[in-house]
DNA sequence: TTGCAGTCAATATC
DNA sequence: GATATTGACTGCAA
């Protein structure tokens, strides 16, 4: 129980107690390898001296310094990072400095790719240089993930953009050489990085490398080599294939899974990938509105509806849900630099502003602009697009709302992200019990009607929200708003209680939220609350379990 | 069993 | 041709 409750909500350094150190001390100790597996002597035993001593040596190591770079340069100079829990500026070096020695071979200790197949030129090629971790005896990525400080993701990235771009080097050619990484992931990795403290340590693997390559002086110049020699061996390839066959199509130049792999039997077997309607998009993220968390019931009625294999239904679900979160967490990274307010904990949120790709766009713009949003545009102008496809997706959507309540938004705008919960859903386990609607269904006054005009949405949605936590619901909904306030900020991340509150407000059409943010707000406004759904469905879930009826703050 | 993080890899878009 | 998007998959944790 200890240890869940410790892996689970680790408490940052400076808050532990030198006891309270020790568990993280013996943790970081195994990591490295320097507890032998298994048996660790328990406390006061031989090694308690040990760790003891250890935890003072650790301590910059361990402690999460901030984003060096962030701002400023590179991590080197470290200023002293303000906001981190923990000072020390130290950690930072420490990294940085383990880090910039020459680089072995990925050495990709546990990435699944195993000698990287990509590695085009790697073959031929100097080693390719990722890691710049020393000898053997050097640490492995995954140490050097475990000790690296802080690191501001989101100040990487914005350097490592800068660099790639400057130089005219490819993500691709940057995934496969640095990152082990294919190029989608790097297209994602660079357009949305996630802050630091929400990555697991395998998620943090690629700032770490990343942060390393930047910090290699070499790091363009061997790029760019391996860019050359990945061109020549092209070049090479296309004139001995000229005559013979194959389509060697692989986009990768360099990746020779012609070789030994089996040509291409395969090549039939693949299935093809499934893509999504415009109006199954829309009818999904409809109901994701309404339940972020669809029962296995609602789930196959859904892919029923659409005529869909329920496992893309689920997929679908669950890579919006977590492609959401991920855009909240840029837009909170975002809001932090921009109110400034934000620094605080997230060495992410102060480079912030520098935000490269995400700004408005994609993030938001993704759902904002396709999402029930853009519909409601739509549909404002042609009120029958909703009606388009007969009785198609959209009404799947609709049915399925309809079931939960009556009146259903127009899939749109805040309102629904509020998705009012489908008090229906019985079945729908968490959700049933506790309509998580963070929205209130919109009264039945506007909700409802397709809301005609976009400006005007934001205002409702607002009211919305504020009629949300106003008392007069049911039950639930008082309580919901109630947990809502209270847990938020325990979602488990520790963004900036300020930001968070203030999208609370926003969320909730509190006072200043109102005018507040610009129109801009609205997307965001939707994608918090079809968060804070999701929040408030796994927080009622697990209380459930417990307490069913009590919670109320 | 369920949900999530992290990725891949096919497509779409620029 | 490079980059962005996105459905599917894997592994892990609760």
């Amino acid at each position: 129980g200890s240890v869940s409750d410790m892996l689970s909500r680790p408490k940052p350094w400076s808050k532990l107690t030198q006891k309270g150190r020790e568990p993280f001390i013996r943790m970081q100790l195994w990591l490295n390898g320097e507890l032998g597996q298994g048996v660790l002597p328990v406390q006061g035993q031989q090694q308690g001296p040990v760790i003891q001593s250890v935890m003072s040596l650790h301590d910059p190591l361990l402690q999460g310094s901030v984003s060096s770079e962030s701002t400023p340069k590179t991590s080197a100079s470290c200023s002293p990072a303000p906001e981190s829990p923990m000072s020390s500026s130290e950690s930072v070096k420490s990294l940085t400095e383990l880090v910039q020695q020459p680089c072995p071979p990925i050495e990709t200790s546990k990435e699944g790719k195993p000698p990287e197949p990509s590695e085009p030129p790697a073959s031929d090629s100097q080693p390719t240089t990722p890691l710049p971790l020393s000898g053997h005896s050097a640490l492995s990525i995954q140490e050097l993930v475990a000790m690296s400080p802080e690191l501001d993701t989101y100040g990487i990235t914005k350097r490592v953009k800068e660099v790639l771009t400057d130089n005219n080097l490819g993500q691709r050619l940057f995934g496969e050489t640095i990152l082990g990484l294919t190029q989608g992931s790097v297209s994602d990795l660079l357009a949305r990085p996630k802050p630091w403290h929400k990555l697991s340590l395998k998620g943090r693997e690629p700032f770490v490398r990343m942060q390393l390559w930047l910090n290699d002086p070499n790091n363009v110049e061997k790029l760019m080599d391996m860019k050359r020699m990945e061109k020549k061996a092209y070049m090479k390839r296309r004139h001995s294939s000229v005559s013979d066959s194959q389509p060697c199509e692989s986009p990768s130049v360099g990746i020779d899974y012609s070789q030994g792999a089996s040509p291409q039997p395969q090549h039939q077997l693949k299935k093809p990938r499934v893509v999504l309607a415009p109006e199954e998009k829309e009818a999904l993220k409809r109901a994701y509105q309404q339940k972020p968390y669809p029962s296995p019931k609602t789930i196959e009625e859904l892919a029923t509806q659409l005529n869909l294999k329920t496992s893309t239904v689920i997929n679908w679900f669950h890579n919006y849900r977590s492609r959401i979160r991920r855009e909240l967490f840029i837009e909170e990274i975002q809001a932090g630099s921009q109110g400034q307010t934000g620094a605080s904990d997230s060495p992410s949120a102060r480079s912030g502003r520098a935000v490269p790709s995400s700004e408005g766009d994609s993030c938001d713009g993704v759902e904002a602009a396709e999402g029930p949003g853009a519909v409601d545009a739509e549909e404002s102008s042609s009120p029958t697009a909703a009606t388009k496809s007969q009785g198609g997706p959209a009404e799947a959507a609709a049915a399925l709302e309809e079931r939960e309540e009556a009146p259903r938004p127009p899939e749109k705008a805040e309102p629904p992200l509020s998705g009012t919960p489908a008090p229906d859903d019985a079945d729908d386990e968490g959700q049933s019990r506790a309509p998580p609607p963070p929205l209130p269904p919109d009264g039945p006054a506007d909700g409802p009607g397709p809301v005609p005009n976009p400006a005007a949405a934001p205002a409702a949605g607002e009211d919305a929200a504020t009629s949300a936590a106003s008392p007069a619901e049911g039950p639930g909904q008082a309580r919901e708003g109630a947990v809502r306030s209270s847990a938020l900020p325990s979602t488990s991340a520790p963004p900036p209680c300020a930001r968070r509150a203030s999208s609370l407000q926003s969320l909730f059409g509190l006072p200043e939220a109102a005018g507040a943010r610009d129109s801009r707000d609205n997307p965001l406004r939707k994608k918090k609350a079809a968060n804070l759904n999701s929040i408030i469905h796994r927080l009622e879930k697990a209380a459930s379990r417990e307490e069913p009826i009590e919670w109320e703050f």
